[in-house]
DNA sequence: AACGGTCTGTAACTAAGTCACCGAGCGGGC
DNA sequence: GCCCGCTCGGTGACTTAGTTACAGACCGTT
């Protein structure tokens, strides 16, 4: 089965075009193409969303901010992937929350309540794929907590660099930007930045950084 | 419907009782009741269970240990409730993993994964039930991210002793115990605990403490 | 060129975690 | 009882992380 021109956002969720055929029609019918805007909330307190969405297009960054100001992101969803954990969170148990914000321009599938239950109940695939994706996330908060309870700041600096640096030299990020990667202090990550470019293993100018030395980073990153 | 003499175990999961009665046969039937004394590793690195678990009597402690041998509680599963959460993770997408420890003898149903999945596809119900578990387990993640990254390590120990002597006034647990609680040191408790002896909040001895004003250690708790 | 906002640097301080060591308490074996 | 060994807790010196309170640099706009 095929679906041409703008309706055909399949593409982007290859387990789902394997549904039955009556579900995908339903799924294709019954779904609902959002846009918004980069810096959208998408959910967080206030704004709770009421359906199950698929990422097409854009990021989501998914964050916490405390009491005092601070913040830390806790995941971010990528096209091509379900805010699963979230949502679903979201919808079957209100009480704390966490924010999402959309870090670029985002195109989503936002599938309604009634007929997430059902691809739920007569898709194994859908399933497979539901779980899957909680599964991950729930891992990656695992490591995530062992990192914030344990890992030195230094070595999770490293670590974040390399993440957003992704075989470019430059990143765009103001060390404020940097803490609430980490859930740290603006001045901490200075610190740590001033200490990295002293040893040569990168510049920094005012909103970026720039690696110099990646396999430095890299054996810091490893716990070095 | 009803079930009788050792077979009902089901009185201590009222929403399955709601299942249409052909799947609570076979849910009563094909699951296995497990019994494992304290102390048992339920899951971890080298024991992945093979199915999901209910639990009937007990509590397990889900907990993480870092390399250098610091060790933090992320959860525990309670007698009622499902291991949802870690065991869905741990057969869906092997990588990563905690640890699930006996903290008392358990008994527990284990329901083979066919079954859960066959649960999930015809029983509005039973999805419900899981997913208000995985939603209530992440919802506590986020909540105990947010701690571990903002809360001051006063605060948390006044909540957890709290927590854990509920009630009563003596709580049974090293200093050593209570810093794998919080994923902390041994030494930083014992500070916390001197300084809270001198305040005249609780009295110390070996492996126990004593709360003797509660209320002084609830307004902390509230990060008085 | 002046201005206001954002971003970064710095110093002094507090809080938390680490390291190394010691001694107290406790239980078992004799 | 007494000794031995182990667990548990206390302590001081030190490092790392986070906080507070600034000051000054940078940048786009007017």
């Amino acid at each position: 089965m095929q679906i041409d021109g703008a309706q055909d956002w399949t593409h982007a969720f290859p387990l789902l075009r394997q549904l039955p055929n009556e579900l995908f029609v339903q799924l294709r019918d019954a779904s609902l193409i959002v846009e918004l805007p980069e810096g959208s909330r998408i959910f967080g307190p206030g704004q709770a969303p009421d359906s199950f969405l698929l990422l097409l297009d854009g990021t989501i960054r998914v964050q916490q901010t405390s009491e005092s100001g601070r913040e830390i992101v806790l995941y971010r969803v990528q096209a091509g992937e379900s805010c699963a954990l979230t949502t679903a969170c979201l919808l079957g148990y209100e009480d704390y929350q966490a924010e999402g914000i959309a870090e670029t321009r985002i195109r989503a599938v936002a599938m309604p309540r009634a007929l997430f239950d059902r691809l739920i109940a007569s898709s194994r695939e859908f399933r497979q794929f539901v779980f899957t994706a909680f599964s991950r996330r729930v891992t990656n908060l695992f490591r995530l907590i062992e990192e914030v309870a344990f890992q030195r700041i230094d070595v999770r600096l490293a670590q974040k660099l390399l993440e957003l640096a992704v075989s470019r030299q430059h990143i765009a990020a103001t060390h404020q930007d940097l803490a609430n990667e980490l859930g740290s202090a603006r001045e901490v990550i200075s610190r740590q930045l001033s200490e990295f470019a002293r040893r040569g293993w990168l510049r920094v100018a005012r909103g970026t950084v720039e690696i110099i030395d990646g396999s430095a980073l890299t054996q810091l990153a490893r716990h070095g």
